[in-house]
DNA sequence: CTGTTAGCGCTTTCAC
DNA sequence: GTGAAAGCGCTAACAG
């Protein structure tokens, strides 16, 4: 026949429909569907079967509206396209998908107006909560201070510190990552990084230069700052060769300039790991994947960094929560560009 | 003083307080608020101070509930990890958010039953209609029949074809990869693509090979499947040089594989695109940026995708849909890995 | 055990 | 112009 297919027409089913056709009154189906136990055995299963066969989906917008909570929440976020809000958002939808929240995501695409807008929108369909994902690791202005439900921020903090904020450690980072060179033998540390205006860029040659420091070390050369591209690390790499100190490891400030810088090396005859160790940071599948050998980095925890925030979320919606910024401790991977694969 | 910031416990202004301090009716209010012409410009312009002043924000649970329409919209994906429903998912967003609809997001993970969970939660909610997001091409189940708002299959058609589904045109994308190729001199086309139990793969195949044909020409060689990783790439070049046959170009099945086979040509000494012309499938950002030279690839168009799935839900919605499979036509995107750059 | 009543926050007749 | 009343779908309190 026809629109067999088509979007029905047909008015939604209500616990009314239900009730009427068990024979019942409103309240009585109500309480039989909600498993309270002030009704007959007898009577639920009658019920229970209507309900099943109208294919009955009980209203949630007027649960919530009277329940006052809406078992929803927001999750603006500022890069969909980025690397990082992904995972992040993973980690959310995971934590809250176990329960019974539903989540609303919005792009605000770093517009204050846009987020404005979205906020308002969010308000609105009255979410419980709210998490605040940034695309880069600066702290970045709160919401508002009239933002009436819980609001963590994940990634960028907010540059209130007194907000729920959590955060990637990148200065400890920077410090896994030396450490870890400094474990396996290196001494001579070069540090080729992205575009300086980024903290997550100072943060880990802070980290970098301090691990290095408590041996007695120091860079070679200086850290090299630059972009975050592939390009670049080739570029770098050629200027390290050229200045003719002796380097026997480079960390670089993000798996793709490491990648360029893997490239680099190899154009160049330089042997990885046995002359020159080289370590990432993100642990980025698509970059890992291609890199010959298996690029060592350090993994951020996105997603748990993600799901930290929901819990969080989740502790300030029943009041337990301890306000505050929260780092993510980074997780090293070694891989072959460090240690010579078995 | 103390707990200045914690979620403020105030109960949420409602219309009636707004009414009650400006002294008029919730009905008036209501009203005013909604420039319905019925309320003297004084009358209006008090409540809206009073709602100004108030932050009153209207639940739009409530004005839901009455409507009929929530103002939202479902997005079931499938693979959040993924490359491909994360540019779609932007697009969409993008089309509703220009309007009033908000966007629920779901991960089901390619798992039947989490789908059916968020489906139902989903439903609860009353969203007014469903974007379903697939992982791969090759045509999925659709989520029932029994479901009361329209759907449309982003990606994965669904395998009912009356069903409303955008999908990407692979086979013509493999065919403009080929008339390019053409197009600039070449005659030995070889072909590396991924796992041949996706659809994706085979028909992008099957479209150069009909360009080919068309041309009284065949590929070099067979078709050599494998997997979507560089390191498939690499090995591919391996086979395809010690073949010995004459080969002056390479369709790959990804920018990824492409990638692969650029890297390991280079290792061999042959020049791209001098000696062998390369071409790859997505347009990926990470792995366009990285390469040298420059990949030349098909953009699917993940993004406008996503906006055709987003403005058919919406012609679904005021019934002016025309179900049935929906092609994005993809664009080729010139760079040195074919063409010798400027 | 069951049904009646009230009410969540809002919009919409329909008298005044 | 304005407000009282009804009602959207549901749950909670209280009678019966």
């Amino acid at each position: 026949m026809a629109s067999s297919v088509g979007p029905s027409r047909a008015r939604k089913v209500t616990l009314r429909d239900v009730a009427q056709l068990a024979g019942v009154s409103v309240a009585t189906a109500s309480k039989a569907l909600n498993g309270r136990d002030e009704v007959s055995e007898e009577t639920r299963r009658r019920v229970t079967e209507v309900a099943e066969r109208l294919a009955f989906t009980p209203n949630t917008l007027a649960q919530s509206i009277l329940a006052g909570r809406s078992g929803t929440v927001g999750l603006l976020t500022n890069d969909l396209d980025g690397r990082f809000s992904l995972p992040i958002l993973m980690g959310a939808e995971d934590a809250f998908g176990a329960g019974q929240m539903s989540v609303f995501l919005c792009d605000a695409r770093e517009d204050a107006i846009r987020e404005q807008h979205h906020l308002k929108a969010l308000l609105g369909r009255r979410v419980d909560g709210l998490i605040v994902v940034g695309s880069k690791t600066d702290p970045r202005p709160p919401l508002g201070s009239k933002v009436p439900v819980p609001v963590v921020y994940a990634y960028a903090p907010s540059t209130d510190p007194a907000d729920s904020s959590v955060v990637v450690d990148n200065v400890r980072a920077g410090r896994a990552a030396v450490e870890h060179l400094l474990a396996t033998g290196r001494r001579h540390v070069a540090h080729v990084s992205g575009d300086v205006s980024y903290s997550a860029a100072r943060d880990r040659a802070a980290g970098a230069g301090a691990a290095l420091a408590e041996a007695g070390l120091d860079h070679v050369g200086p850290v090299r700052y630059g972009s975050w591209s592939e390009a670049w690390g080739r570029a770098a790499v050629a200027a390290l060769l050229d200045a003719d100190e002796p380097v026997d490891a480079v960390v670089c400030g993000s798996d793709q300039i490491a990648r360029g810088v893997l490239d680099a090396l190899r154009d160049r005859g330089v042997r990885v790991p046995d002359d020159v160790a080289v370590v990432g940071f993100d642990n980025w599948e698509p970059m890992i994947s291609g890199s010959r050998p298996g690029l060592t980095s350090v993994d951020m925890r996105f997603q748990d960094m993600g799901r930290r925030a929901a819990e969080r979320l989740f502790a300030a919606l029943d009041g337990s929560d301890h306000p505050g910024v929260e780092a993510i401790e980074p997780r090293l991977v070694v891989r072959g560009s460090t240690v010579p694969e078995a």
